[in-house]
DNA sequence: TAGTTGTTTCAGTCAAAACTGAAATAACAG
DNA sequence: CTGTTATTTCAGTTTTGACTGAAACAACTA
């Protein structure tokens, strides 16, 4: 796989971006790298064009597979193993959030309502602090879950409306 | 500044969240600390608590200060600085996320400018995919600075709608 | 079955980031 | 000014997580 300067750009500044989400350089590497690719690649492929070790590649793939944006496809005459990413962005977005949330959010979710329960009564103060909290978060949780029961096109369009957002929000009333 | 066993479980569940998202702990750690104190503390009192030292709590104060959530208050008959954290939960949300846009999707968004622009004409599939990730990442800036130019209130109410968002975006038609 | 090719695991190494403590600097008080 | 207290900086250390390469394993082929 001959990258370009453009897509080596574009696949480093990925890497970048993941890591500064938490998303291991590599992993975020090899996901730009299977986005931008015009088929699916072999692991083998993947390691030489990243210049990472084949191993490191195998953990990626796998970690790319938990967050559920990987796809196995079998190549004609070749027995190795190819790979390609989600390529719908809105889908891929969708799922990598979905993701996060049951791993981190719900999580946290839960853990605020055990402090709450536990400062209540003997920490006045704390309490308060973690209900706001708390709320914010089971707010912005329970509409994360509607706007993404949304069918797709529903989705693109709701985040495409933009400027009528206020407007829209205005007859809600 | 003493910690109860609750306060303590969520601090140290916050300092994991941050590093989740590519936040230093103690950074993290601070910041619940100070969300959760009852009065503003100086930074000697910081690195007691956490357990840190003094050094790492100025380094941790200075990158709050640069998300923007952090005021400095005086305390009468204390020389030292004493720091308190954005208390409103939707300020708060509402400022890291402003500064993360700016510090990441803005770049991104450049770059992926840059990007199609290269591949325009000398790739035609690199230059579709990206330029289908440049539409996604733009509708959702475009869509996050509308939403965020609401009135406080507005926003927190937005959010409330929870399952009221498809039945209000069938209206939007 | 033995041999070949492809994949994963994992102990050890390496690199990046976090953290410490001491020294430098700054801010103030007498 | 001089001494004292508060804060920041930074060189060196520690920790964490990423990465490598070799060995184990799995899947297929002849």
């Amino acid at each position: 796989m001959q990258l370009t300067p453009t897509t080596q750009k574009f696949i480093l500044h990925w890497g970048e971006m993941g890591s500064r989400w938490g998303i291991n350089r590599t992993v975020a590497q090899t996901h730009a790298l299977l986005y931008i690719a015009d088929r699916p690649l072999a692991a083998d492929e993947i390691a030489e064009t990243l210049k990472v070790a084949r191993s490191n590649v195998s953990v990626s793939l796998k970690e790319l597979e938990s967050w559920g944006i990987l796809k196995k496809v079998p190549v004609l005459g070749d027995r190795r193993d190819h790979f390609e990413t989600t390529v719908d962005v809105w889908t891929m977005f969708r799922t990598i959030l979905d993701e996060r949330k049951r791993r981190e959010i719900d999580p946290t979710l839960e853990l605020l309502r055990e402090c709450v329960a536990e400062a209540k009564g003997t920490d006045p103060h704390a309490h308060r602090r973690l209900n706001n909290l708390l709320s914010m978060v089971e707010a912005m949780s329970t509409w994360y879950v509607h706007v993404m029961s949304l069918p797709h096109a529903a989705l693109e369009k709701f985040v495409k409306l933009g400027r009528k957002v206020p407007k829209l929000l205005g007859s809600a009333a």
